[in-house]
DNA sequence: GTCTATAGGGTGATAGAC
DNA sequence: GTCTATCACCCTATAGAC
């Protein structure tokens, strides 16, 4: 009887990243995500050398994008604040559910060498927006705007709803 | 050779909050805290009931002062954002080394039943600060101020240097 | 690709002596 | 208040058969 599935490596990470967002990274165990999936631990290490490298799957895409929208704003002559924002804004929203894992185990990423580069993306983004030698005031505006619409990107209810108002709201927040 | 200790209890929870800190929750054991602190395991649990107890025991003054704030200003008969938000950065600040400890494990409070509340504030501040039919618009401008105050405290360095930068962001994303 | 079996270790928590 | 000793359990990860 085959197992009718077509990506189980998708499966896998689909069910553990539900599994983890609901009861945290360290709170899920393997047994679990194999028990919920209808195979044993040992299947799930055939697809995923360890359980950091599975969350890392879970979360690279995500981050990928992100660090693309970096590298080509850093690649343009000069960068539009409210376009940056919004396309800013947009990712986060388009990956929501892996956001949201993300902010709710920031110390289990810690360990996977991603909190490293997720940091890194705050002054990267302070660079693009107020230049290299940016005073603590304008840290502070930029700061107000993209951890705002973090904030609201884990609001419920559908983006449409909000997310003119965010991007509105951010965009006063950098205004000088 | 008594022990010269002042207070145990404090003592215990100020280690155990650097390493949460460092470390995350789940991550840190509790033989880890009671080596670093020169005693064993059992002294801790005559100090602290359980593990969930230890890390109560070092978010609820935080906890109990947002909660005394916003009783204060659900009982005023007309609220001043401004003050408001000020008032509720200034305790995030106080408390920065323990908010940041909760941001980071955010899945560990969860279990200990102190999320559920600390949710409840974002509602309780809408309805201070929107009035309770506000709609999605308000609502999302009320978080971007919120959350973005929020991510500024995370911000190393000395407060002085960014506060009233970051107050008057906050404000500038709250404006209609 | 998936299984059984197991290695090898750590964990939170408790009992009872001092 | 602190200790030693221990319980009962769960974990990640691997070896090797099918």
């Amino acid at each position: 009887m085959p197992r009718t599935r077509v990506d189980t490596r998708a499966e896998i990470r689909a069910v553990a990243a539900e599994l983890f967002a609901r009861q945290g990274f360290e709170k899920t165990s393997l047994r679990e995500v194999a028990e919920r999936l209808g195979i044993t631990k040992a299947a799930l290490y055939y697809h995923f050398p360890s359980k950091a490298d599975l969350m890392r799957g879970i979360v690279q895409p995500f981050v990928d994008e992100i660090e693309g929208l970096l590298a080509d704003r850093e690649a343009a002559a000069e960068v539009d604040p409210r376009q940056f924002l919004a396309d800013y804004f947009d990712v986060v929203l388009r990956y929501r559910q892996v956001f949201e894992l993300v902010l709710r185990d920031v110390s289990a990423l810690a360990q996977l060498d991603l909190m490293q580069q997720m940091l890194a993306w705050r002054n990267r983004v302070y660079a693009l927006l107020v230049g290299p030698d940016a005073s603590p005031a304008q840290i502070a505006r930029v700061t107000v705007a993209i951890g705002g619409l973090q904030d609201c990107a884990t609001t419920e209810g559908p983006p449409e709803e909000f997310r003119d108002a965010a991007l509105e709201a951010a965009i006063a927040a950098l205004a000088k």
